[in-house]
DNA sequence: TTGTAGGCGTTATCAG
DNA sequence: CTGATAACGCCTACAA
């Protein structure tokens, strides 16, 4: 069923009697031409159903205008359960520019597939949360695109934003040894791109691929003595409940659990009421993020507080001032705070 | 800083001393060449620092190799806090070509902008949920791009998928009637692109403008008479509390609720405990979707399922086969069953 | 196996 | 205000 040809700005051109250049100005600098000249434009452009100049063409001569390409470490299923990615997302799409879209890539095995990224309309990348050594950054440097990295060690070249993730994850420790306890497990994401859960070993801890959840471990590490801890791929809450459940089980048991994220946290919320632990008098929980859900949750979640819509916004900004020529400066690290609720009390 | 002239498969050609064409087949058709010649091709353009064709020209040569865009009616923030939504889209990308990415066009105002559509680099459309009368859907039209729908009414010549709205929706209220309740409080979507929350007037209900809420509603009304309506925009759960907190004000108090989504289910069993009111006794509840959190909830939700992953994984199908210049067949409905957990209970 | 020539649909530059 | 003409970077018959 041969599509029949579409018309192009020649076909216009040619039957309104006038050239390329003049249709092409129609639209895109109506200031050029006379106001019945491009109404008539306009009109007969409608009446051959002509849509408008075409993107890709556009941007070929223009070498611009396609879209950011934001480079997930997991699937869509994974990311969207993720409240802290989508904050961060939003507030991104809302930063950037009208114009440009959003390139969504999910990721397989720990990052995009390399040769998505290869034939991607896309002219800046932003990367979150991917492994070390992923083949989609690879391939972005060798690409030559413009990129921003969200919570990653940097990649020479490239702008970068995260947040004091060791120094707040200190701070959750330090806040329940204050308090007095003395058994605490954490609860952790994954530590390498393979899907494993269950009790992380020493050597899995030491080689973790993941910059954040390196950091995070490390910060509770630099107040803690080899906690038991538990990994689960993701940020979910059934993940959470799950290793909250192991923690719990062990001899002598916690009395206090800290989280890499608020969903975690609250995963483990409902291990406890699982298990008839009251929260805080029976066992202490500490999440990380400050998302919304940490507010209702029940008992409300102290947490870690970090401003993930500033990191979104933030993102956008170097994305752009990337694309406009700017070099990438120095990291721009968002602080963290502790933030004191129901879900923790002295021992 | 004048970006350096980047080099292209011209470039490579003249070092290699080959032609263009020969450059070309080296990245794309391998057998087209000797071995030997192609390994030295990439080998110079790797030195050169040549990263491979260029996808917007490669796109504009083959009249192809877009992404497909997903168009949404709500905010990034929103769409990701939908449950439903991470399914559909998570089954969609999974199914799509691997060479396809995802161009994500979040809405502003009941969808994305015109202006958005008119640029993206994109050979397919997929909307989800917008309002009848989206000027991204116009645009689409106008751009003369194939074009799938989800969960909306037929745009003619687009392929469509949807599921059997009314029919749950009544399966929903008999469920509930046949338990013996005869005040029904109704938790609905969003009636009009207008971001409103608040009791819903009939004339309101009877002009929405989405047809997934029209859909259900009409199921709902099939059963019930004229039963008290909340409207909250998104699917939020803590809209689905505060709808709930004036349902359950009214006199006389509605003995069970019918939710157009889980979430709004959950919001309204937390609303149920605010008020201590006992689920399934003294407040039965009824959903619509079927997430995993319907399972979890306490109590499980009794619910109206339906194949959240299907619709993305034919939605894909769809849009593929689009691509390959099928034409839009009839309508692909898929089938609600209602499925009896425990938050409802004769009264 | 390799090269030639002609598109793909726009935009940009620079005269007129 | 309008129109040639030359890019933009690549693909694809078709010829050699």
């Amino acid at each position: 069923m041969a599509r029949e040809r579409r018309p192009t700005l020649d076909t216009v051109a040619r039957e309104v009697g006038v050239s390329r250049a003049t249709v092409s100005n129609a639209y895109n600098r109506p200031d050029q031409l006379s106001a019945s000249l491009r109404e008539r434009i306009i009109t007969t452009a409608a009446a051959l159903g002509y849509a408008g100049p075409d993107p890709v063409a556009r941007s070929l001569a223009t070498r611009s205008g396609g879209a950011v390409a934001f480079m997930l470490g997991s699937r869509l299923s994974a990311a969207f359960s993720d409240p802290a990615l989508s904050i961060v997302l939003d507030s991104l799409s809302d930063t950037l520019d009208a114009e440009r879209s959003l390139l969504l890539m999910p990721g397989v095995d720990g990052g995009p597939r390399r040769e998505s990224v290869t034939r991607a309309h896309a002219d800046v990348a932003v990367a979150y949360s991917l492994p070390d050594d992923s083949a989609a950054l690879a391939e972005v440097r060798k690409r030559g695109l413009p990129l921003v990295v969200i919570d990653q060690p940097v990649v020479s070249g490239s702008a970068m934003v995260d947040v004091a993730d060791r120094a707040g994850a200190a701070l959750a420790a330090s806040h329940v040894v204050a308090l007095g306890h003395r058994e605490v497990g954490v609860l952790a994401f994954a530590l390498h791109p393979d899907d494993r859960s269950g009790p992380a070993s020493e050597a899995r801890i030491g080689s973790s691929r993941f910059r954040i959840t390196r950091e995070r471990m490390a910060g509770y590490l630099s107040v803690l003595d080899a906690p038991p801890v538990w990994e689960t791929p993701g940020s979910l809450r059934e993940g959470g409940r799950e290793g909250a459940h192991w923690l719990l089980r062990q001899v002598p048991r916690p009395t206090a659990l800290l989280c890499m994220s608020d969903e975690l946290a609250l995963g483990a919320l409902r291990a406890a009421h699982d298990l008839g632990l009251r929260v805080p008098d029976d066992l202490s929980v500490v999440g990380f993020d400050d998302t919304p859900a940490a507010h209702w949750a029940d008992p409300p979640l102290t947490t870690i507080h970090q401003d993930l819509a500033a990191k979104g916004r933030i993102a956008a900004e170097l994305a752009i001032s990337l694309l406009d020529g700017a070099r990438p400066g120095p990291a721009r690290t968002l602080p963290t705070t502790l933030v004191e609720r129901a879900s923790t009390a002295a021992r």
